[in-house]
DNA sequence: TTATATTCGTCACCAACTGACGAATATAAG
DNA sequence: CTTATATTCGTCAGTTGGTGACGAATATAA
C-alpha cells in the first residue's frame, strides 16, 4: 500500500513487521530466553547481523507498538478540551489510544503477556515506559505552569503509567474482558486517590464489545 | 561485631560490601556500561568468576539497600494501626523507611543517581520493583478483603512505587532537600487524586534535618 | 593426621551486541 | 551499455555479561 517508489540499492531482505511476526511466535512457543536471535535472523532468511539492523535489541521486539501509541497518546493529550480536569483528560485519552480493533487484540496480548510476566523481561523496559511518562507529564506541566521535569508533574506521569501497567497485568491474567474497562477503572480510583469506597469488585467483562 | 566465630573453610577474599563500595566508586568515576566487572574484580583482588558469586548480576549492586528497604517496608505496614485510611498508612510507612542516617545519604544519592538517570539502567528493575510493589499491594489486598493480584490492590502498589519514584528523581535532581518531604508531597498528592489545588509549589527543603 | 566444609581460580562455553569491510544488488547518470 | 552511487547484506573478529564444571587452596573438626 504505502509503496515507496522503489529506492536505489540493494532491497531489504524482509521488513521489520515479518522480523516482528517470527519473533512473537518463536517467544510464545519457547519462550524469550529460549529464543536466540540467530534462530529469529535465520527463520527469516537473514543473518543475525542483520536482525541488529532492524532492532536495536531482542528486546525491542516487544515495544514496537508501544513507541507507536506513545505518540499517539501525545496527540490525544494535545487536543483535549481545555475546560477537562487534568486528570479526567488523562483517562479519557489513555482510554482513547488503548482502542485496538479485535485482529489486533490476541497478537496484544501475547506482548503484553511477554512484557508483564516473562522473568527478565526487565530489559529496556525503562527507557520505552520514560517516553510514556513523560508525554503525560508535559501534559501536566502545560496545564498547571510548571516545568515537567518538577515533582507534580513528574509524579503524574509516572503514576498514571503505573495505573495502567496494573490494569494491563489484570487484563492479561483474565484474558476475557475488554481492555479499556480496566484501564478505565483503575484510572477512575486514580483520580479519587484510591479512597476506601472505591475498592468495589474487580471490573466486570461484559463480553467483547467491539471498538469503533 | 557481628564476628560469626570463624567456621570452616577457605575465608573469603573480600566481602559484598567491599565489591559493592569498589563498584560504585567505579561507575561513578567511569559510567555503568564503561566499568567492566573484570575491573570492580581485579580491583577487590578476586576474580569475575567469584564476582557473580557475591552478587547475581553487575546491576545487583546498584539493588543491595533497596532489597532490605522492602523488608523494612513490609515490617512498617504490619505494625500501622488498623483504624489509619489505607493511603495515609502507606504513605506514613514509606516515608518512615526512608528515613536515613546523613552519613548514608551521599552514597544513597549516588546509587539513586545511576539507577534512575543513567542510560540502561533499566536492566533487573522491574524485578525489584515487582517487589516493592507486592508489598503494598499484599497489604491494601489484606485491608480490602481481595486478592492480592486483583484490580485495586495491584494499582494502588504500582501507583505507590511509581509516586516514590518521581519524588525520588525530584530528590536526586535537586540534591537540597530532605528525601521524606518530596515523597510525603507525592504520596499527599496521589491520596488526594492530583486534583488541581494540590499542584502547588514544588515542596520547599527547609535545610536538613538530623533523622533521630 | 585425616576428613570435611567453604571459597577460590581457571577454563571452556554461550548469547547479546558492535565495528569494519567488502560483496551483492538495485537505480540513476553518463 | 557502462559506470557511478546508494543501500542492504553476510562474514568475521572481538568485547562483555553470565554460567557450569572441576580441581586447588585453606580453614576447622574429628
Amino acid at each position: 500500500m504505502t509503496e515507496s517508489v522503489s529506492r536505489r540499492g540493494r532491497p531489504p531482505g524482509t521488513s521489520r513487521r515479518q522480523l516482528e511476526r517470527i519473533a512473537l511466535r518463536l517467544f510464545a512457543e519457547h519462550g524469550f530466553d529460549e529464543t536466540t536471535v540467530d534462530q529469529i535472523a535465520t527463520e527469516a532468511g537473514i543473518n543475525k547481523r542483520s536482525f541488529f539492523r532492524y532492532f536495536d535489541s531482542k528486546a525491542a521486539v516487544l515495544w514496537g507498538s508501544f513507541d507507536a501509541e506513545v505518540d499517539a497518546l501525545r496527540k490525544e493529550l494535545a487536543s483535549a478540551p481545555p475546560g477537562t480536569p487534568v486528570m479526567e483528560a488523562i483517562r479519557k485519552a489513555v482510554v482513547a489510544v488503548n482502542h485496538y480493533r479485535a485482529e489486533d487484540v490476541p497478537e496484544l496480548r501475547a506482548r503484553m503477556k511477554l512484557i508483564g510476566s516473562l522473568p527478565g523481561l526487565n530489559l529496556g523496559a525503562a527507557k520505552h515506559y520514560d517516553a510514556w511518562e513523560r508525554v503525560v507529564s508535559e501534559y501536566v506541566a502545560q496545564r498547571v505552569g510548571q516545568p515537567a521535569d518538577s515533582l507534580y508533574p513528574l509524579a503524574v506521569g509516572r503514576v498514571t503509567l503505573a495505573a495502567c501497567r496494573a490494569a494491563y497485568e489484570r487484563w492479561v491474567a483474565r484474558a476475557d474482558a475488554n481492555l479499556t474497562v480496566y484501564l478505565d477503572a483503575a484510572l477512575l480510583a486514580l483520580a479519587a486517590g484510591f479512597a476506601e469506597h472505591t475498592f468495589t469488585e474487580e471490573p466486570m467483562p461484559r463480553r467483547h464489545h467491539a471498538t469503533p
